[in-house]
DNA sequence: ATTTTCAAT
């Protein structure tokens, strides 16, 4: 794999600052979306692409990759004839934001209609969560029912970020002050927020049984 | 203890 011009990488002071998982995330008014896109071609070869996006005003970033994405995943929707086979994709991105719950539902959506596309969603910090019943969470729980995995980016994928998508220019990731702790706290909260998935399904099978 | 959030000026 050759590595892309460092014009499409990102800039490091960028990447560190918009994926900082601190609590209070002051002034980040702006999400990145970090992507990787695979394709299976044969047992032992995959197509493979990579790049960055940013939100547009008016566009939340994980709408704007919905938009590239006939041109990130050709054929996914078939070639053209309906007879012919769809191919297969798994998509893995890293967000600075979770979702939103308009994104999240539409995502669900999309992600129902479409089960040749494998979605894996990674986070730096959580958007609007505190609250028990925030739409939010209850977004996130409905991209968890489409099958998405979403997880808190911990080192290891802050590391993987800045090697694949960061210009680093042979500088190595140094982890900032906390940043342990907060993925701890946050990988908690994202548990939490998603195991009411569990409990609800758990009282749907009560409720089926008459219990 | 409290602080922020894909802005709005």
């Amino acid at each position: 794999m050759i590595t892309k011009l460092d014009s499409m990488l990102l800039a490091k002071k960028k990447f560190i600052y918009h994926y900082k998982n601190i609590r209070w995330a002051k002034g980040r008014h702006e999400t990145y979306l970090c992507f990787v896109v695979k394709r299976r071609v044969g047992p032992d070869s995959m197509s493979f692409d990579f790049g960055h996006l940013r939100n547009r005003a008016g566009c939340h970033v994980e709408l704007l990759f919905l938009r590239y994405l006939g041109a990130l995943c050709p054929g996914l929707w078939g070639c053209g004839g309906s007879t012919e086979k769809k191919l297969s994709y798994s998509i893995t991105w890293f967000c600075s934001w979770s979702p939103c719950a308009d994104c999240s539902f539409r995502l669900s959506q999309f992600l129902n209609r479409t089960p040749n596309l494998r979605l894996r969603i990674f986070v730096s910090r959580l958007y609007f969560c505190d609250l028990e019943d925030s739409r939010e969470r209850e977004g996130l729980r409905m991209l968890k029912k489409a099958g998405v995995q979403i997880t808190v980016m911990s080192y290891k994928d802050y590391f993987y970020c800045w090697q694949t998508f960061v210009a680093h220019r042979m500088s190595s990731f140094k982890a900032w002050d906390g940043l342990h702790q907060n993925y701890v706290r946050l990988a908690r909260k994202l548990n939490r927020i998603l195991q009411a998935c569990e409990t609800e399904d758990l009282r749907d099978a009560f409720k089926l049984l008459g219990l």
